[in-house]
DNA sequence: ATGAGGAGTCGAACCGGTTCGACGGCTCGA
DNA sequence: TCGAGCCGTCGAACCGGTTCGACTCCTCAT
């Protein structure tokens, strides 16, 4: 069921039937129909191998993601979902690529064997060989996050500077003076992950600016490393009030780790970050925090490789989000109050 | 940079150049260092389009999933990663396909067009026409779930209706009486949901086998529909003691629900259910509940689906998981006292 | 009446691989 | 010494589309 049946029981030649499904050349009505009518009778449809060869084009875009190796995090979740959904919406489909262990083999595959028109990337690091390997090579690709130097690249970015400075000031605002930083992984940030030293870099100015007293932490991405956390910060510094965090993951186990150590959230305790709404909204009482609008990044980095697809000469473009902090539940003035005993045990 | 330019680089025909990448035959040890050689330096890769063009295999498996319309569970991101994972072993890569409103369109885009060697479907219907569609076909699929006759099919599922049936025991073991269920949306359940429909078979027939006094609810993929749901159940049975949910993205609103409403997990009430284990983690206290192993589930829909790729008429074969319920700390003895008096609120 | 030009169609070349049949040269057993 | 048979290589066909140039009508302006 090929182009030359479809064409052979229509009486005409190949070429025409290419014609007719493309629309590059007039045909006539009484042909065309002809030749819908073998094609609806078959149910023919055109190979995508062979016409990804003749044309060059595969309608098909990479999303490299994360290795499964990590715990993924509902971000990430929702990247994925409304990439795949934009990118229906322009007719291309979407190979997912691990950028896992061997990241040089897959990515290999996906660019060197040509399996895809363009591609999306996540997790970006301030210094990225991939994303330097892509502009060298001028390959049409935009990221979801941006390097130390994104001038001359597609990218789709939060501010996580601002976003991590305005929940400092959030805090101060509400009189806290002692407050904690609770990161992504220490791998990650070794790695160079890029909303994670940006997050660092500003809540650590922001709280100078505001002369608080701060302690960072690193937390892997899941519950138990969360509480963990906690309770590492409750030892270092009992009299801390509050914490920002940008590891959405740990949330659940901060939480915990409040709740054995006797601190009420708000009126002990206040807890704020970067977080996505949807994952904000499930833990008791509901985070106040700035949202990542991951859904929008996800199409707006598909608007932009499309567009630069079809305008490969055009001008780099990009979009640095800062989305406003969403007021909800979980932060409230410092207490004037002694915080309760250090270590203490909630009612045994 | 194609293998025409290689062989002439190299002195050889292109065919040489082809049987010595693929060794399908022999090619003298000269030869073959020549290629080599000149491979390495140009950093040739083949074509995948015009490789699958020639032998009819695209190396590309296909991950039909939910539309992201839906709320993403984290079940769902938990089978994505394993799948592309477990087919990178393989050598293959995963095309996503939202088998969302236009569901036949991009059905007919991954099968029709021939861009995938095989499929592995998610969210099975009882009745689920696309099932049917691919059986008739023969193409090569696997579900992550079955229908309601899914003997002659391969498959990879959960036995929800058992799983239902040991949280309804396990918690009739624990001395409670009046129990809910919380399920899936509505729209799904109408929809013909394999997990919405087999878990509440599990749970109305193993609560009549125990003699327990039930409701059952359908529920928003969200908090706020959890919250929401809770407080239903409390109003229309405020002596309930217990619930089962299969609902894991609502969980969170369920613990909140009950937290607004004074009942403490587990002393006034026990929440159990079936949901991955990570998510399970997250709340506090921490989940009683049977743990969907999704990652494991997507390893071995890829695993059947590279057997069934292989050897096309071997016969169909199927995985039928049934993990048990780890206990955690939200389920206890159904307390002897009463339970506070309806619509209590807390500390105010 | 005539030539320009557009509509409609065809054949052939091409995209970049794989695979089959053929063939020359060599080894080895009869 | 001859032929069978294997090794290594080549040329050509093929996979299923797209696209270009050429050709035939037909219309319309000159």
């Amino acid at each position: 069921m090929n182009i030359g049946e479809i064409a052979r029981r229509a009486g005409v030649s190949r070429s025409t039937v290419s014609y007719a499904l493309s629309g590059k050349r007039p045909v006539s009505d009484e042909t065309r129909e002809k030749i819908q009518r073998v094609i609806d009778d078959l149910g023919y449809r055109p190979n995508a191998s062979a016409r990804a060869l003749a044309n060059g084009r595969t309608s098909t875009i990479g999303l490299v993601f994360p290795p499964a190796g990590d715990h993924y995090t509902g971000m990430q979740l929702d990247f994925i979902g409304s990439v795949v959904e934009a990118a229906a919406t322009y007719d291309y489909d979407v190979l997912l690529s691990p950028s896992g262990v061997d990241s040089d083999r897959s990515f290999q595959r996906l660019l060197g064997e040509r399996r895809v028109d363009g591609a999306i990337l996540m997790e970006i690091r301030l210094q990225d060989d991939r994303v330097d390997h892509l502009l060298a090579e001028d390959f049409p690709a935009v990221c979801i996050g941006r390097t130390a130097r994104p001038e001359g690249d597609w990218w789709v970015g939060l501010d996580h500077t601002a976003l991590a400075a305005a929940c400092v000031h959030h805090l101060a605002d509400l009189g806290h003076r002692r407050i904690a930083f609770v990161n992504r992984p220490e791998r990650l940030l070794r790695a160079g992950y890029e909303s994670a030293h940006r997050g660092l870099d500003g809540f650590t100015k922001a709280a100078a600016e505001r002369g608080l007293t701060v302690r960072t932490y690193t937390c892997g991405d899941d519950a138990p490393s969360g509480q963990a956390c906690l309770e590492r910060i409750l030892h270092d510094d009992p009299a801390t009030t509050a914490l920002v965090t940008l590891n959405e993951a740990a949330l659940g186990g901060l939480y915990r780790g409040l709740a054995h150590a006797g601190r009420h959230v708000p009126r002990d305790f206040s807890v704020t970050g970067v977080v996505a709404s949807r994952w904000a909204e499930t833990v008791t009482p509901q985070l106040t925090a700035a949202d990542v609008p991951a859904a929008q990044m996800g199409r707006l980095a598909v608007d932009l490789l499309v567009e630069r697809l079809d305008h490969p000469d055009g001008p780099p473009r990009h979009h640095l989000l800062t989305p406003p902090i969403s007021l909800r539940a979980s932060t409230g003035p410092a207490g004037t109050v002694a915080p309760p005993s250090p270590a203490s045990e909630p009612t045994a």
